[in-house]
RNA sequence: GCCCGGGUAGGCAAACUGGCAAAGCCAGCGCGCUUAAAACGCGCUGCUCGCAAGAGCACUGCGGGUUCGAGUCCCGCCCCGGGUACCA
């Protein structure tokens, strides 16, 4: 007694995964072909460590699935895969365990290339790349003397934000609510010698140009948030006692004349000099040594009452003459504007509250049309309609009049100008620690700082023998590494021990695909020019502000200089939401709540497990995992397979059978109805999940009509294993192939018949008063007057006629009838 | 506080443009196949009445509104998740 066929994924993937592999099935060439349109599907490379978790697997099943589309809609598709192996976590790891970050990366590396495999992503393995190889990371050193040559990349003195237990420096963006991105530790503030990127030369651009880019809105209010942009005015108050100028930003010019007192950063240089011989001097003193203690969730608690001291001295208002008392106060932040604020309780809630606690004095400045200075909400923001009091020649003005008045006069007078402001801060990229890229710069007792020439390249990484940080780089144990000669003089110099932040790795990796095998150059721009910018990038959406604006940046100064021709890396953005545990929350190890994808893989097949991620929910929110769904998704897959093998001994096309009747016209709408719907979901949406259904639906009806004939079902059959490709291709090349002989990667994507999506009826709605009382079946088509008197026959809508005056009948077309009563 | 998401059967979800609320999957129940179970196939699964065809009612976090018609639009609120925060 034979065995019926059954479904045995563990048979068929690695069968389909060593043909490609074989055939390379999936590179591309770089050569361009008459009338060929590219796409370039990109997921975001992962960080290798251990093995990849399910997320990767969304992420890289989400991907593929549009890879495929696009190839099978007539694109050549670039779908290439990476990884970014320079990091802390190896480095700890190795810190931990004396194991060189080198051999667990390669390790981990090994592992994700195997499942990756294994999982049936259709990549383009001859362009793989990580970012720690030296034939890599060689041109990331090019880039950074590129950016140092343009004055992009420079050094500076500066408060910088340090993480004591990486025993590092860390950027702006990698600081979380005071806690280091990667360690959760408190960070704390140092002055320090650190190497900067001139991101913010580009404020402008990064953020204008996110008006271009087919990225989610939430993504660019992230980083227009980030920028920060304000409009505004720098205003120039002079200390009169010490003859200096002290400029302040304001976004309120127009409430200039309410300015009753000022404020200094505790951190401001000046402020020991101004409160210096003062009776505050010691008080001054106290005050910042306490705030210089004080965490930055402390300091930002916007519970506290305000704190704050006199300076002693005044400074005069350009406007009005008016000398105005002086104040360190620790809600004024020397990261923004100028670190001092023109304060003006009247219209600002934080100068208010200080006001109250201090007793200064409040004066209104902006009033409502009809003049009376308001009771208390008066630093609400303003609206059109306000006019300025209490402004001397300005007063009367509405507020945008007097804003320009206003900025015009301390122009003309030298007090000042319209001003824009950023909180966009600086790229800081050196970081003390070993695992990274080297930053190729020599200190030359003579010269100073010197670039290495080109030909210098790559600075590889040293050996050392204690990776653990001591507050400088370990790279400085590295003696004989360190002293080297001065490309310049040939003298003794001293190399750079900080190496570079790895998002800098990863913001031009994308670029490195293209021309991955090129070792003149970091790429051909010729060939950037065939495949950039990525048509379809997708991530996780943490990256939002970090590795997506610095890649932006990236691409932009490198387009400056003539490197590239895009001004934009990433044309089009899908961020994926998270995969939750099976209770609803973040998987974590603490929480116990962890689910490995690869043994759902070796379990249900790479195909259930790529399918069921996919049929989760909509792909960019997050969703919990549930280990019962795989098993429906699996059913689903092993019936697709059931009827492949069952009509495969059935001779005859798999083509669409001309004239279908019965229930071979069911079937074959049913077929055309399934490839419109997937079509669409996939090309308009990245609706995954309700294309998988509508294949489900596809497949249950062709088991409900055991009745169609042999060809209807097998036209059925080809049908959905071809629509099931992109998101199941082992099985979808199987079933393809039982019932064609053909191989279904190589078959245009199926296009709906359209005449087999219309129906000669239709079932018509009717409702009375916006109720459904009823349906009917009516030609398609039919005309408005037809649809009324179908309606007005109905019984159900007789019935509920029962004398009553009927006011209005609302016809939609092919849809339904809305009869009015009364 | 501010800015985004989200709240629909027992669970995950669908309804894209204001037009039949709940497709599909899971779980549950029943039937068939089977000596039996699994697997597989078929059906049911908001409430009430009915053997049934069917009929009636309710319903998209809460309260209002616009509309012939609202899950969808507007106003006010509640809950959950994320981002951000003395940014002058």
């Amino acid at each position: 007694m034979s065995e019926p066929p059954r479904y045995r994924p563990e048979v068929i993937e690695p069968k389909w995964q060593e043909l490609w592999a074989r055939e390379h099935t999936w590179e591309v060439s770089n050569d361009a072909q008459a009338g060929d349109e590219k796409s370039y599907v990109l997921e975001m490379l992962p960080y290798p460590s251990g093995e990849p978790h399910i997320g990767h697997l969304k992420n890289y099943a989400l991907g593929d699935a549009i890879a495929h589309f696009h190839r099978r809609t007539g694109r050549r598709v670039l779908h290439p895969m990476g990884y970014d192996a320079f990091g802390l976590p190896a480095e700890n790891n190795a810190i931990k365990t004396g194991v060189h970050p080198r051999e667990a990366t390669e390790r981990s590396i090994a592992s994700y290339r195997h499942w990756f495999h294994r999982w049936g992503i259709s990549i383009d393995w001859s362009r793989e790349l990580a970012t720690d190889q030296p034939s890599y990371y060689r041109w990331t050193q090019w880039i950074f003397l590129k950016l140092f040559e343009r004055g992009l990349a420079y050094r500076k003195q500066a408060a910088v934000k340090w993480c004591p237990t990486d025993q590092t420096v860390l950027a702006n963006e990698q600081v979380i609510d005071g806690h280091c991105e990667r360690c959760g530790s408190k960070v704390e503030l140092r002055q320090l010698e650190q190497w900067f990127f001139r991101i913010t030369d580009y404020a402008d651009r990064l953020l204008d140009d996110l008006d271009q880019i087919e990225w989610p809105e939430h993504v660019k209010t992230m980083q227009r948030n980030w920028i920060g942009r304000s409009y505004g005015a720098e205003v120039i108050f002079r200390c009169e006692e010490l003859g200096i100028d002290y400029p302040v930003f304001t976004t309120r010019p127009d409430t200039l004349c309410g300015a009753t007192f000022f404020v200094m950063a505790p951190e401001h240089p000046d402020v020991f000099r101004l409160a210096a011989g003062t009776e505050y001097e010691r008080e001054v003193h106290e005050y910042v040594n306490a705030v210089a203690t004080e965490s930055s969730e402390q300091r930002g608690d916007l519970e506290k009452p305000k704190t704050g001291v006199p300076l002693g001295r005044s400074v005069t208002n350009p406007i009005n003459g008016e000398r105005i008392p002086m104040f360190v106060a620790d809600y004024v932040l020397m990261e923004y504007g100028t670190g001092a604020i023109m304060a003006v309780p009247a219209h600002d809630q934080r100068d208010f509250e200080f006001a109250q606690a201090f007793g200064l004095p409040i004066r209104p400045v902006v009033a409502p049309q009809s003049g009376e200075a308001p009771e208390d909400q008066a630093f609400l923001p303003h609206s059109e309609n306000e006019r300025l009091i209490n402004s001397g020649q300005f007063s009367g003005m509405n507020a945008a009049e007097g804003t320009d008045a206003i900025i015009e006069w301390l122009d003309r007078e030298g007090r000042g100008h319209a001003s824009v402001s950023y909180k966009l801060r600086d790229w800081l990229v050196s970081r003390q620690r070993y695992w990274g890229c080297p930053i190729p710069i020599v200190y030359c007792e003579g010269c100073g700082m010197v670039p290495l020439p080109e030909d210098a390249l790559p600075v590889e990484l040293p050996e050392v023998n204690d990776y653990q940080p001591k507050g400088r780089s370990p790279l400085a144990t590295a003696e004989d590494w360190v002293n080297t000669r001065c490309p310049k003089c040939g003298g003794r110099a001293r190399r750079e021990t900080d190496t570079m932040d790895t998002f800098v790795d990863s913001s031009w990796y994308f670029l490195r695909y293209c021309d991955a095998r090129n070792d003149e150059a970091a790429w051909d721009p010729a060939v950037l020019r065939r495949w950039m910018p990525v048509d379809q990038y997708i991530g996780g959406v943490e990256h939002a502000i970090l590795h997506l604006m610095y890649a932006r940046f990236f691409v932009k100064a490198l387009a400056d200089m003539e490197l590239l021709d895009v001004q934009e890396p990433f044309a089009a953005l899908f961020t994926q939401g998270m995969i939750l545990g099976p209770d609803g929350n973040k998987m974590s190890s603490s929480k116990g709540n962890v689910i490995m994808p690869n043994p759902i893989v070796e379990r249900s097949g790479a195909d259930a497990a790529r399918t069921y991620i996919l049929f989760l929910g909509p792909a960019d929110q997050d969703a919990a995992w549930s280990d019962e769904g795989v098993g429906g998704v699996h059913r689903f897959l092993a019936r697709l397979y059931r009827l492949g093998e069952e009509l495969s001994g059935q001779q005859g096309p798999a083509e669409q059978p001309p004239a279908a009747q019965g229930p071979d016209e069911a079937l074959v709408r049913k077929a055309n109805w399934a490839i419109d719907k997937v079509t669409s979901d996939l090309a308009d949406r990245f609706a995954f999940n309700t294309a998988i259904a509508a294949i489900m639906e596809l497949v249950n009806e062709i088991y409900r009509h055991a009745d169609a004939s042999p060809a209807a079902r097998r036209f059925a059959t080809a049908t959905a294993a071809s629509l099931v490709f992109p998101f199941a291709p082992h099985l979808g090349a199987e079933v393809y192939e039982l019932l064609t002989g053909r191989r279904v990667w190589e078959e245009v994507w199926p296009a709906a018949d359209p005449a087999m999506l219309q129906a000669d009826t239709f079932e018509l709605v009717l409702q009375v008063n916006g109720k459904v009382r009823g349906r009917v079946r009516a030609p398609t088509g039919a005309s408005r007057e037809e649809l009324e008197r179908l309606a007005l026959e109905a019984h159900g809508v007789q019935a509920q006629l029962d004398g009553r005056q009927v006011v209005k009948v609302v016809v939609v077309p092919d849809k339904l009838v809305n009869v009015v009563l009364q």
